[in-house]
DNA sequence: TTTGTAAACAGGAAAAACCCTATTTGAGAC
DNA sequence: GTCTCAAATAGGGTTTTTCCTGTTTACAAA
């Protein structure tokens, strides 16, 4: 296969390291080879705007500081929606990859892949379209499934200062007074909770406000 | 350069694009090539064992599952004290940092490390024995102010175990079991580390966990 | 005015967490 | 064997948390 006949790829990640060591593998696919690298949607803009050539993919790590992988695939699919992104990331995490298939990214693949197995992706992607792994389609089964369904769940005012107030080593008492409260009526945000989030004890609320974000460290 | 007097590298990586784009990545150096590669420390034993060929430095990913970065450095200084050990990760996490080195790390870097950067430092590993870059020797010249002095206090074992098993919904006498001690050792744990960490109940024990990197949400 | 309903509050009890002060056990030093 | 020291264990008491089942209060809709 000639230079020319080759597909070509933008990577855009922050860890310069990785970024040109991804280079270095795609370069030695026949098929495939790297037009530029940018180490966020920013610099994107920037490389997408002065280069003549646009890349047929993009390799978009979605954890970047500047301009996220979320924000540029948004960007990507109203700018150039013919440039296939495929989503990077070093985390599993469902709800994500779902934000991004939404955005418009046609692929997902976790930084653990085998190389063939990106070589493999590159291809279908360029072929059909999209590629999704196996992992990937599980999640959107999962995610069409209306159980699991983690609607995010929202809070009254007062169980949520509860909460928050949960997380630090107050008692229930200290907390009563605090926000002005029987104890009783702290008991009472306690059980809910306890329900609501299907957990056994405080330190059970402690994971759930961190998992979510509901308070900082 | 020949391949006979090239340096050798084996990278230990569980994420495989990582470690395989490295790979090609390092052995377009010309005076490094990759001997093997490892998913974590665990196979990094069984490659050491198997191979006559020693290399002379290990690239270690400090995130990793099974057997993680602190553990294999250490394993490492123990059983392969020649083997020159430099540390990658993607955070720029000083107590980390220094935790490492204390473990006899030769060298630490972040992956978003320019290329060359990686070349030189892999140069100057063989030639000095180590390397710091700025940004950790900065690190470590905070950690020798005695302001910030946060001696990292360190736990026994079971101690650890306990404090990363208390962070779960888990009762301590649940504890006990799965630690197959009695429940009264569990609260002697408890109160030896409610005392060492000046802290008043279970919540701060998680939240202490937490803001240590002792245990992933 | 009644009625409905959600939030606040209460009683009472069992379980778990917390606290302090010993005693036992096991491994290595002498 | 005895001594030593730390780790493991125990006893037993107090406080807090957890749980279940009510009642009161406030406020709005009918």
């Amino acid at each position: 296969m000639t230079d020319q006949n080759k597909y070509t790829l933008a990577i855009v990640d922050d860890h310069l390291l990785f970024g040109s060591s991804l280079e270095k593998l795609i370069n030695s696919f026949d098929e495939f080879s790297v037009l530029f690298k940018a180490r966020n949607g920013i610099e994107l803009q920037k490389e997408l705007a002065n280069q003549s050539a646009i890349p047929d993919i993009i390799l978009l790590d979605y954890n970047m500081p500047v301009m996220n992988g979320y924000e540029t695939v948004k960007w990507l699919t109203e700018n150039h929606p013919k440039i296939k992104v495929l989503a990077l990331s070093v985390e599993d995490n469902e709800k994500i990859i779902l934000k991004m298939i939404r955005e418009g990214a046609k692929g997902y693949f976790l930084k653990d892949i085998h190389p063939d197995e990106l070589k493999d992706a590159l291809r279908i992607v360029m072929e059909k379209g999209y590629y999704y792994s196996e992992a990937v389609t599980a999640s959107m089964v999962n995610a069409l499934h209306p159980n699991s369904n983690d609607v995010p769940l929202k809070f009254k005012e007062n169980e949520l200062t509860f909460l928050q107030l949960a997380c630090s080593e107050m008692t229930y008492k200290e907390i009563a007074d605090v926000m002005n409260l029987s104890p009783k009526t702290i008991d009472g945000y306690r059980q809910e909770l306890f329900n609501k989030l299907r957990i056994k004890n405080r330190v059970g609320l402690v994971i759930y406000a961190l998992k979510n974000n509901l308070i900082e460290l």
